[in-house]
RNA sequence: GAGCCGCUAGCUCAGAUGGUAGAGCAUCUGCCUUUUAAGCAGGUGGCCCCGGGUUCGAGUCCCGGGCGGCUCACCA
């Protein structure tokens, strides 16, 4: 078969009206041979294996809405026509009649296909059909003898040969692998992978109907930025061949939507993607999606009614109700949330002496006592924000708040009245994760230079991750940023949550592989 | 980056102690005009992830590598 294969391909390329047919055939499966065979026959037939002028005019669930309700002699009464178009998964051959399975982007729906109606040449063709072909059909719906609705075919179109075999229709594809580097397949056969992807789309379209009801404009900023900023993390570098300078995949969109505040867009959004050049686990993704919204006139505190708002509105579109199980666990966003600072998160699970609040010795003193590794050169705050990461970040599973962040983690944040040690911020905690990140934004110039400065020392001092220095940004200030209250929320951890999905990468389509 | 686990037919998986590579689904042939993982009978199909080593003999044991998963570290 192999040569025979070969042979008829080189034909085929000399041919002058002949369609090119290149298929490589070694290393093929048997299978894979078989069905190359059909394709070649059908051409040889004349029947056009990938045409294009197919329209459907319905879907498999139009029809099951439309029809489902209908008893069999309804049906028969009716005898009601519908076309639909799709991928053949699952065939139950009798000889001269044949059940099929067509799936389409909205579900399955059963044809018969029965010699009697199609003739000779129609069963023919039907004969080299197999399963994982995209056909198109015709016909009339009726009721089978187990009462499943079906359409009778009496008119059936190959509308795209499919020449690998699908995964088994039983266990579908579960090789993980398999599952992330052919993520159409995946799609294909696993009906709750498909689920989560619609459930994502769906989540992402109610944030914008959210955000754009309330008067929010969605923008789109810079992806390459000469000075990688908002954000502390490893950016990937490129360069620009014509302008001849190297720029950075953005680690976040922070300044440039702030700029957009001072220009006098007071509410925008962007969701997009993030680039970080760390390391990848179950909930990192070296590209992942991120909301950033900012409100000027707002607060740190409004934005967290906001985002219990949003959240839990979310929650109910998604599940219809506010308590959800995540893992095992289960979630009650039934608002208000809990409000903690951090501080507060601390003293209420380190068990430590209030020293540590005022004196980065006795700080640094417990952390050690705790078996946390301290960098030397760490700020404060830092070995503060390094105790609640290791002692009470992971305790809050149910929705909080934790607010009140030392001033020295936060270089982009507003100082707190009451304690100029501290800013105005917030971060979302669901299920012992962060899920939102927010703050009132710093808008005094001089205030922000200082904090770049403070920054470069830290750099200077062998943080890499700390702040640079963004000039444009702070002359972007000096003309006045109103005061305003900024977000980001991941929304790939939040689709995560919404989905009870253990990894990230069941939530990107396409997540990053080796190779 | 470290530790643990996995990789066998197109897919899902078996292959104690080393001894001629198996099943189910898919595919092929035959039968079957209302099935639901349709059924019955018979067949085809393998670089057992790659490379070394031990051995008379390696899918199996040892070493190195690749890819993936989980945990940890970094981070969101």
């Amino acid at each position: 078969m192999r040569e025979f294969l070969q042979k008829k391909s080189s034909q085929y390329l000399r041919g002058k009206n002949i369609e090119r047919v290149s298929i490589i055939v070694e290393n093929r499966s048997a299978e894979f041979l078989t069905r190359a065979t059909k394709l070649k026959e059908l051409k040889e037939a004349g029947v056009n294996p990938y045409p294009n002028d197919f329209k459907p005019e319905t879907t498999a669930s139009e029809v099951v809405r439309g029809f489902g309700a209908l008893t069999k002699e309804e049906l028969e009464a009716k005898r009601h026509p519908v076309c639909i178009a799709g991928r053949i998964m699952a065939i139950r051959d009798f000889g001269k009649a044949s059940f099929i399975q067509i799936q389409d982007m909205s579900g399955r729906l059963q044809a018969y296909i029965k010699k009697d109606f199609l003739g000779e040449d129609g069963y023919a063709l039907f004969k080299k059909c197999d399963m994982g072909d995209i056909v198109g059909v015709g016909g009339t719906l009726f009721r089978t003898r187990t009462n499943e609705l079906t359409i009778e075919v009496t008119a059936l179109r190959l509308l795209s040969k499919g020449l690998h075999p699908l995964p088994e229709k039983w266990h579908g594809l579960t090789d993980v692998e398999a599952r992330y580097r052919q993520r159409y397949l995946d799609i294909m056969v696993n009906p709750e992978v498909k689920e989560v992807f619609l459930k994502r789309s769906m989540i992402v379209q109610y944030i914008r109907e959210f955000l754009t009801s309330r008067d929010y404009i969605e923008v789109e900023t810079p992806m390459l930025q000469p000075i990688p900023g908002g954000a502390a993390a490893k950016p990937f570098k490129t360069y620009h061949n014509a302008l001849s300078m190297e720029l950075y995949m953005r680690i976040a969109p922070e300044l440039y939507l702030k700029r957009l505040v001072i220009g006098g867009l007071e509410r925008v959004f962007e969701i997009n993607r993030n680039f970080r050049n760390e390391g990848i686990s179950t909930q990192h993704n070296p590209e992942f999606t991120m909301l950033e919204f900012y409100q000027a006139y707002a607060t740190f505190e409004d934005l967290m009614d906001l985002t219990e708002e949003l959240v839990s509105a979310l929650v109910i579109k998604i599940h219809g109700r506010l308590k959800i199980s995540y893992q095992g666990q289960e979630l009650d966003f039934t608002p208000p949330w809990t409000r903690i600072s951090v501080y507060d998160a601390i003293r209420k699970y380190a068990n430590a002496p209030e020293e540590i609040f005022t004196n980065k010795a006795k700080a640094l003193e417990f952390s050690k006592k705790l078996g946390i590794e301290v960098a030397p050169g760490l700020s404060h705050g830092k070995v503060l924000i390094e105790i609640f990461e290791n002692t009470a970040e992971h305790r809050f599973s149910q929705p909080t708040f934790v607010t009140l962040y030392p001033l020295d983690v936060s270089p982009l944040s507003r100082k707190n009245e009451k304690d100029p040690s501290l800013v105005d911020r917030f971060e979302l905690l669901i299920a012992g994760r962060e899920i939102a990140n927010a703050f009132s934004e710093l808008n005094d110039p001089v205030d922000q230079r200082e904090r770049f400065e403070g920054q470069l020392n830290e750099r200077a001092a062998g943080d890499i991750e700390a702040h640079e220095m963004d000039e444009d940004y702070v002359r972007a200030l000096e003309y006045g940023m109103p005061p305003t209250a900024g977000e980001g929320i991941g929304i790939d951890r939040l689709v995560m949550l919404l989905t009870d999905s253990p990894s990230i990468r069941d939530v990107i389509l396409f997540p990053q592989l080796k190779k």
